[in-house]
DNA sequence: CTATCTGGGTTTGACATTCGAACTCTGCTC
DNA sequence: GAGCAGAGTTCGAATGTCAAACCCAGATAG
């Protein structure tokens, strides 16, 4: 899959209906639900600051919240900030927290070829405090996502 | 960042114009460029198989490809066909083939969330021959793109 | 009890994109 | 030089996106 001189291939050997990746793509079809779910991941959850954080326009946020809400990725939970009556934040599911190495490998790609190797966020493991990263492992070596620590660099 | 109970947010510790995976996001905005992106990764490389592959409309197609090697993902190969004219072929550049973590991700949490387990692929390391898989590893333990073989498992 | 405010939407109508079918262009073969 | 095939381009209809205007419910002020 990463070989540069592959030989010439006129199908893919998977048919999209059989494809995880396809069948995923499915579900995040557009930039704003990646968008979403970028800031889901960070524990933003309100109507509100979705908006202000990547600019979507309320009607469409609406509607890819639902479809979210819909696919399992998120799910609606009341709270009540203060005095004020209860709202609803979304927040994601088991479902969608799985999804948080699509997003660091995303991450990965885009700091190093677009951002020229600037990282804005360093990686550790929970327990050792180890740097960690997305990567190809051997699956004995592989950790969970619970093992994932996070910490934006100052600028 | 997979943690359940996270604090109350109200932005994203990382402004979408210096995060990777934004700035990444607006490479494969829609869903047609990440199946294209799939099909280029299993090494499928021409329009009349795009478009038998994914069912895109050869407009939206025409339009895709040239946005992919704009964006230097990929780029256009002139090759012949036995006696026909010479024609190009699309086919990823390194910056194309480094997306292979991110549709491994992206297949992983479909086989995992939609197809109920059931991968179609087998992936392995080209050294050793042991299973590998895309995940969270300490840095010392990553594995280049290059020792990522795949096989296709019968049905 | 009425008026107002505010977060979280829904509606609206102009504008942009996508779709699929029809058309074109180019270089080969007959 | 007529026909053909792959790789696009063009065309209107259908669909989706945008920003602004509007709505709604419940808390609070008067």
């Amino acid at each position: 899959m990463s070989n540069p001189d592959r030989p010439l291939i006129r199908k893919a050997p998977v048919p999209l209906n059989e494809c995880g990746a396809a069948l995923a793509i499915n579900q995040i079809p557009d930039r704003w639900t990646w968008l979403i779910l970028r800031e889901m991941l960070y524990g933003v959850s309100r109507f509100a600051d979705f908006q202000a954080d990547i600019g979507i326009p309320k009607s469409v946020l609406s509607v890819r919240l639902s479809e979210l809400v819909n696919n399992g990725l998120a799910k609606k939970k009341p709270y009540r900030d203060g005095s004020a009556r209860t709202r609803h934040a979304y927040v994601l599911t088991q479902k969608g927290r799985d999804l948080a190495p699509v997003i660091l490998a995303l991450m990965k790609w885009g700091d190093k070829h677009i951002k020229d190797g600037a990282s804005a966020l360093a990686l550790t493991d929970t327990q050792s405090g180890a740097p960690v990263e997305i990567g190809i492992v051997q699956t004995k070596d592989a950790l969970p996502l619970s093992r994932l620590t996070y910490r934006v660099k100052d600028h």
